[in-house]
DNA sequence: ATAATCCATGCATTGGACGCATGGAAAGCC
DNA sequence: GGCTTTCCATGCGTCCAATGCATGGATTAT
C-alpha cells in the first residue's frame, strides 16, 4: 500500500497560531486587500500571511477563478472547524465574567456559631437582595476550617484567624467584643466580678451545631484556664430563659448580648479578662482570589459585617 | 445592579494565541521551569509567558500552594476548553491526509463513451486493488464537461481539451488514434480510402449513453464536414456484427479497434483525414490541485492509462 | 547556618513581521 | 490594439517584542 499516509503529530509549539485569525478574513473576504483591511494591517502583510499559511497548510487555500478568488476544497473543509475554534477561543477569554442577579449555586461559609448568629441576617439580606438565586451555607469550621479552605470543601471563612498558612488569604473584617449576662439581682453583682468568681460560676453555651469551642474557650484555653458549662443548648432565647431564672451565666458577642440585654431582665458585663476584644477575619484560598464570584462574594461579605457594625454604632 | 459586568467581544486580532500552547504546558506541569524545558524555551521566557497569560486572563491562573504552584479556579475551569481547542487546532492541521485503503464514497468521471470504454477496465482494477470502498461513476460530459468541472460536479475529466479556461488545470494523458472499421470483403476497399469515400458511406456509432458528440465528429466539424450516421447502438459487439454483415463502416479508438479486429472478420484502416490521432487530456479544477485525495486520484489515472497504453505497445 | 530549587526581572541581542515601494498579471473600457 | 484600474506578490529597510543570560529574592530541606 505505496499510498498510505504517516500519520504525523502537529507540534503546536512550532506553529504560529496567530495566523488563523488572519486565515478566517481570508477566507472570509476571499480578497487579500479586504482582509487586510479587516486585520487591520497592510495588504502586503495579508498577502504574506497567506503565503504561510498556505506553506502551513500544504494548500492553495485561495485559488484564482471567475472574478478573483476562490476557497479551495481544503479551505472549504477548514473553515468551519477554524469557526468554531476561534469562536471556543473567543469564549474562554470572555468567560472571565460573573453576575449576581442570576447567578445560582451555593455559597458555603464558615464561622463559629454565635458569629453566624451575629452575622447571617445581615448576610442574607444583602444576598436575597444581590444574588436571589444563590444560596448560602453556614457550617462552624471547627478545628479544620483552614484545611477544609485548602481542600475548596468551603468558599471562605469568617473566624478568629491567628495565622493563615501559606496559600490562605485574610483579611480584617470586625473587632468582637465580648460581654457576660447574668439575671438582673444575681449574687456575683454584689462584689467585684473577678476571673476567679467568673470561673466558679456555671455557664450556658449557645451552640447551634455542637460543633468546635467557642471564642470564650479559645481565650481561657491560652491563659491556661478552664470554665465549668454547665449546659449547652442550640436555641438563644431558651438560654435567655434560663439565664434569667437562674445563677448560670452566659458569654456573648456583644452584638448578641445586645438583643438579649433589651429583654432587661439581664445585665450585661464585661468580661474579667484581658482580651475583650478581638478580630474576626474573612479568609480564603488564594485559588480564588481573581475569581469573579470570589470577588463578588467577598465584597457582599465585608458589607455585611459593615451592615452589622453600623447597626450596633447607631445603638451606641 | 452595580455588579453586572459589561459583556465585551474579545477582538481575537490583539491576542497572542500562541500563549494557549504555553499555557497547556503550564497548567499541566504546574511549575515553569518544568513547563519551559517542555516548550523548548528558557525558564524566564517561560515566566514572562506566565506574566503575560495572568495579564490575558486577568486571573493569577497559577497560585502558591503546599509543595508549589497549584491552579487557581480561572484555570481549573479554563483547562478542560483549552484541551479541547488545541486538540482541535491539531486534527485541523493534521485533516490533509488521505489514506485510499479506507477511503469510502464516489468518484465523479467525466468522459467520452469510447474512452470511457477503453479506459474504464484499467481504473477500474487499479481502483479495486487500491481503493476498494471508493465508487466510481463515470459519466459522457456533452458540451458541459468543464462546467461540470467549475462547479463541482465532477472531480475530473478525460477528454480532448483544447482550452482550458482560468482555474481548470490540464494534463496530457495519451495519444488517441482512430481507425476505421469495415468488413473484410467491403466494396470500399477495392481502390483508395479517400474522404470523399469515408463520407459517402454510412456509419455506425457506439455511444452508451447517447449524450455527446464522438470525437470523430468532433474532428470532421473542425473541417467543415459531416458524416452520415445511419445507426447508432449502445452495444459494441452489436455493432461489429452488423458491420461484418453489412457495408456500414465504424471509426473507433484504436485502443478498442484492436479487439474488434482480432474476430477476424473486420479490416482496419486508418481514416482518410489528417488527424488522425488527438490527445486525451486529463482536466479538474484548480481548487482540488493540492487535495490529498485529488493527488491520488489524478496519480491513478494517470497510471491506468499508461496500463492502457502498454498493453497497446505489447500487442504491436 | 548552608544548599538546592523555584520564580521573577534587568539587560542586551536579534530574528521575523511589518510597511513602503514596486511591478507583473488580469480584467475592463475605449 | 492601448490605457486604466484592481489585485497580488515580492524586494528592501526598519524596528520591536520575544528571547536567553545573568542575577537575586523567596521558600524549603538538611
Amino acid at each position: 500500500m505505496d499510498y498510505i499516509v504517516i500519520m504525523r503529530e502537529v507540534d503546536l509549539r512550532r506553529i504560529d497560531l496567530n495566523l488563523l485569525v488572519a486565515l478566517e478574513a481570508l477566507l472570509d473576504e476571499k480578497n487579500v486587500t479586504r482582509a487586510a483591511h479587516r486585520l487591520g494591517m497592510s495588504q502586503p502583510a495579508a498577502s504574506r500571511a497567506l503565503g504561510r499559511l498556505r506553506a502551513l497548510f500544504s494548500d492553495a487555500l485561495l485559488v484564482d477563478g471567475p472574478g478573483g478568488y476562490v476557497l479551495s476544497s481544503r479551505a472549504e473543509e477548514v473553515r468551519p472547524v477554524l469557526s468554531w475554534i476561534l469562536a471556543g477561543v473567543g469564549e474562554m477569554l470572555e468567560a472571565n465574567a460573573f453576575d449576581p442577579a442570576t447567578a445560582t449555586g451555593r455559597i458555603r461559609l464558615l464561622t463559629p456559631d454565635l458569629q453566624a448568629a451575629s452575622l447571617a441576617p445581615y448576610l442574607l439580606a444583602r444576598l436575597a437582595h444581590e444574588a436571589p438565586l444563590l444560596d448560602l451555607d453556614i457550617d462552624a469550621p471547627g478545628s479544620h476550617g483552614l484545611d477544609l479552605l485548602e481542600r475548596g470543601d468551603a468558599d471562605a471563612m469568617v473566624a478568629l484567624i491567628d495565622e493563615a498558612p501559606a496559600g490562605i488569604r485574610r483579611r480584617r473584617l470586625y473587632d468582637e467584643e465580648l460581654v457576660t449576662l447574668m439575671r438582673a439581682d444575681h449574687p456575683a453583682l454584689a462584689g467585684e466580678f473577678t476571673l476567679e468568681r467568673f470561673l466558679a460560676l456555671e455557664h450556658i453555651v449557645v451552640s447551634v451545631t455542637g460543633v468546635g469551642p467557642a471564642p470564650v474557650d479559645e481565650v481561657l484555653a491560652r491563659m491556661g484556664r478552664t470554665r465549668r458549662v454547665k449546659l449547652r443548648v442550640p436555641n438563644f432565647f431558651a438560654a435567655v430563659e434560663i439565664a434569667a431564672r437562674s445563677d448560670l451565666i452566659m458569654t456573648l458577642p456583644s452584638s448578641l448580648a445586645r438583643a438579649a440585654a433589651n429583654m432587661r431582665r439581664l445585665v450585661s458585663l464585661p468580661p474579667p479578662f484581658d482580651l475583650k476584644s478581638f478580630t474576626m477575619s474573612l479568609a480564603w484560598h488564594a485559588r480564588q482570589q481573581d475569581a469573579p464570584r470570589h470577588i463578588w462574594l467577598r465584597r457582599v461579605i465585608v458589607a455585611a459585617a459593615m451592615d452589622m457594625s453600623s447597626v450596633a454604632d447607631v445603638g451606641s
